[in-house]
DNA sequence: GTACAATTGTGAAATAAATCACAAATTACG
DNA sequence: CGTAATTTGTGATTTATTTCACAATTGTAC
């Protein structure tokens, strides 16, 4: 469980983090639907789209609204409002991808990462040659030039993208050098310790594994996010 | 909670997923520390290299393995075994991607992909312009030929690396045509009705704006995949 | 060999999350 | 306007997972 602090409210929200996941995908959802021209949405619908009950889509938008017109639906504008002051998304943050190999090349070209409120601005490796040969619009630098390119670029994210056996320490490295949050795609799991750093792994290998052994199991599973 | 048949065991065991997760990243743990020469390991050692409490991993290991040496540490072969019958790690499976755009050509090619119990027989895409355009040295084949191939090459699992607009059909078929296990790694939630196919949801972009969520909120968190 | 330190295994307790169930509110419609 | 059909919001309940606590076991030092 963990603490929220909704902007523009005095106060303090505990929303689980499961329920954070589920919105997050809401979000993403009401501003598809936007497009289309609807206006309001059910939590029925809601949940059918993304694949979860209603009754948990309700339990989640629970935490962040007060009050509102019950037997309704929801009105997609208020409800991703909401949602965008709970979490910020409307503040754009700048990130970098640290290790150019071939899964960092791809995530640097990724649009659907500069959507939203991600921008990449920079990406580093050790390797001159690396820098050389890929061919991108975002700059790149040496992985030395780290410190001073977070600053000058105010950087506050990080996509970490380098072997397992460099991870532990780039990821102490960029948290010395004052990066917020970290993205790890390395097989290495980063625990944080450190207090205002938030640190997701993302493991592809392990989640194939994953499925793999549920797949062993003859067990069917809901969601890799358990969303 | 799930069943899980350990193979060779006539019992039942029931592996919280949470849990399972778990014991794949100690597997790949065991799998390096292995290569050091090591032959035993503390549950105390194995949760400070995976960033989880050490009664959490005895946790998750007592719940495959029976009997066995209190007191002294785990013997790393044997606990190998032990994840590896009950996961069945052991077993070579096909995969296939669907989708060669870019993140399907990085995975094509990636090689920490291919270690384990994964092979990736085949790629798959609706354009054959693209299909004649990427280098692999993969098989690539036209969509239209999935039900045959899969059958030929007896593909057991499928990696969807397609637009979110074609990604909730293609998974449909996919399950039509005898995959049965898909790693979704669109923007669209995949839930899987369907017994006896099991999907993990592998959302990229969700996962920044889920960061992103947790930064805002000030909060620190563990892990993505809450291991 | 004996005391001591380190370690596992596991019921029991605590915490977290999902699900339920239903009152209260809104809309639809003749 | 009145009745039926939907729909939300949320305490209460159930289920799932983590954490605790400690007996039992093994290794170690002298």
């Amino acid at each position: 469980m963990m603490k929220i602090h909704l902007s523009g409210n005095k106060k303090l929200k505990k929303i689980p983090p499961p329920s954070v996941r589920r919105l997050c995908k809401i979000y993403s959802l009401l501003d598809e639907i936007e497009k289309t021209g609807d206006i309001s949405i059910s939590s029925k619908e809601i949940g059918r789209r993304i694949g979860v009950p209603s009754h948990s889509i309700r339990k989640d938008i629970s935490y962040l609204k007060k009050g509102g017109g019950i037997g309704a639906g929801y009105d997609i504008k208020e409800l991703k409002n909401h949602i965008n002051s709970a979490f910020g998304f409307d503040v754009v943050r700048n990130a970098c991808i640290v290790g150019i190999g071939k899964l960092g090349t791809t995530l640097l070209n990724y649009k659907d990462l500069l959507t939203q409120n991600f921008k990449i601005v920079a990406g580093f490796d050790s390797s001159i040659n690396r820098l050389e040969t890929v061919k991108t619009d975002i700059p790149l630098y040496p992985t030395y030039e780290l410190p001073e390119i977070i600053k000058r670029e105010k950087i506050e994210l990080a996509v970490l993208t380098v072997p397992g056996r460099s991870a532990k320490k780039m990821a102490d490295n960029l948290i010395n050098y004052g990066i917020k949050g970290i993205v790890n795609f390395s097989p290495i799991v980063l625990s944080n310790r450190v207090k205002d750093v938030f640190i997701t792994n993302f493991d592809i290998a392990g989640e194939f594994r994953f499925l793999s052994a549920m797949f062993a199991a003859n067990t069917s599973i809901k969601n890799h996010n358990d969303l």
